[in-house]
DNA sequence: TTGTAGGCGTTATCAT
DNA sequence: ATGATAACGCCTACAA
């Protein structure tokens, strides 16, 4: 069943029947009304393949979400889907695994739907070579800062990571700790992981407190258990440390239970804070003290800067949106 | 960029291009390995759309997962992928949102992607109405018992849920206790979670242990959040209960911060079981005793199930996998 | 082994 | 407002 077969069944020619199907103007009403009609009874569907084979440009925005299973991600395609359901736009949401190529994905996606403007959730800078320079609707990242990707067609808005871990480092300290270790991702590999890092040294230096990159952190990926054996590490490093700052709530909750195994208790013995605020931390015994990113604005401020940036052509442009620290169960005031 | 770029770029006809990119026979060494490395170096990649087009097969396994973020599935698509990287068909692998129709879903991806078979992670009955057998390839569901569905090529993996849910009763009972509250799902929208409690209410009448689901069972939709909700209401419900067990593993962990909040411990005051077995449980602390689905097995047996099928026309089954009641530190024997 | 040409189902561009 | 026809990028006979 084709456009052709509906052709030949109304009577009307294959461009006639393609505008009444597709709503476009220049088709009278009791013509457009038969042919939907006939569709109809026929159990008609549009070839998406031949459809957008031909097609220059859909009406839709790409959501790229890079890691399946990320709960902070999980809230923010909500909040995108919500946006983007208010605009004459389409949402077209394609979850990837974490492991894989986003800006590849993108590309194979733009040639084949051919949207308007690209959201990626989550991103690696190291991804977008100048192969990206192939893209050139509006792009957006989201919770990772491109600035200093020489793309004008690609915009940002994230979390300050830096002086996100900084401010954690600085309340731990603030509470007396000076003995903190820290785990996370691999800088080497991670904007982020190095962004976070950066700022934990940063509030350290500031203190004058010696932290040994080799002794003090251990990193790996972000998941329950790469947090457990981090602190496993630690422990058996033979240091004891009064504070843990994990860069990712996940590995601050293996990492909670890594100390519950020797004897150490949270946070009577060893305070523990992460960083993302996932909703899972507010659920735990103890409830997990975090930095908060703001993912509802994240992801209203992502759709909005790429709205601007495919409607009028605003240049791209690098956001920054406010975190909150949550000072909650799994760390203790341990001055005096 | 098109193979008729690469036919001029390399001097071959695009015919030629066409065979050497799909691995087709009758193509020279050594025009095939020029022709490779110059798309490889132009970054070319067939267009999907014109590709399936064309083609009334694609030598693809479609996955449709439902609901993103399933930490089980989330093993269980690795598992997939592997068995299925051993074979010489290719995974299409497509994340969707929970309450999304999958089987909606499944047929417009089979009418653009022509897949040899589908196979579904996570699925609800109700939703293969009449309109499913517009679908003829091989389908199998996992994690759903799907019998009773009158669909000649639809098969199914599935763990017994009924009495997975039965089991985890019992073992609440050996150690015990008589007075158990329960939460999950919504057993008239569930096929899943109205298994699950028919289990229970079958241990409960087993031992003569009276039953009131009005006052004892809570239920929603799976996630930390209704665990938590749950148990307050149950809680309001002024009868206290020894034991909490939650058809998924989720809201076991948002019922036990309900309880701490209110003054009980686990176990010492209440135990909490849960059914899943998902990773996250063997990280908390206590950890989450609960029944443990075998989701390497429903994965192998998933795919070997459909390859029988698509390739030796294999009629339907509908299996069961066992399963494994894991007795970990949240539950406690109260006896004498 | 390689080249050529027609067609897949749709949209888009001209005419009418 | 409608019709005819050329693409879209690829695959696949069939011819060379």
């Amino acid at each position: 069943m084709t456009i052709k077969d509906l052709a030949e069944k109304t009577g009307y020619a294959v461009g006639t029947i393609s505008r009444a199907l597709n709503g476009h103007p220049n088709v009278s009403p009791k013509t457009r009304s038969a042919i939907l009609e006939a569709a109809r009874e026929s159990g008609f569907q549009l070839n998406t393949n031949a459809k957008q084979l031909k097609q220059t440009h859909s009406n839709a925005i790409l959501l790229v979400v890079k890691g399946v299973g990320n709960e902070l991600f999980g809230e923010m395609v909500e909040t995108i889907q919500h946006c983007v359901s208010q605009t004459r736009y389409q949402l077209l949401v394609d979850y990837m695994d974490e492991d894989l190529n986003e800006v590849t994905r993108a590309m194979q996606l733009c040639r084949e739907r051919k949207p308007l403007g690209v959201i990626f959730l989550g991103a690696n800078n190291r991804n977008f070579q100048k192969e990206f320079s192939a893209v050139d609707v509006p792009c957006v990242v989201v919770t990772n800062n491109a600035r200093g990707l020489p793309f004008e067609n690609l915009s940002s808005v994230s979390t300050d990571d830096r002086e996100a871990a900084r401010q954690a480092i600085e309340t731990l300290i603030s509470m007396g700790h000076r003995s903190i270790a820290i785990i996370g991702g691999d800088p080497a590999i991670s904007d982020t992981s190095r962004l976070r890092l950066e700022g934990c040294m940063a509030a350290f230096a500031d203190h004058g407190i010696p932290f040994d990159l080799n002794r003090d952190y251990r990193g790996g990926r972000y998941s329950w258990h790469n947090g457990y054996e981090a602190v496993q590490a630690l422990l058996r490093g033979g240091k004891s440390y009064t504070a843990i700052f994990a860069a990712a709530d996940v590995m601050a909750i293996g990492a909670i239970r890594a100390l519950w195994e020797s004897g150490l208790r949270v946070p009577q013995d060893v305070s523990v804070m992460g960083l993302d605020g996932l909703p899972l931390g507010t659920y735990l015994v103890p409830q997990l003290a975090t930095v908060v990113q703001d993912s509802a604005l994240l992801a209203t401020r992502g759709v909005k800067i790429l709205l601007e940036a495919m409607e009028n052509g605003k240049p791209a442009c690098h956001e920054t949106v406010p975190f909150r620290i949550a000072r909650r169960e799994s760390i203790r005031d341990i001055r005096g």
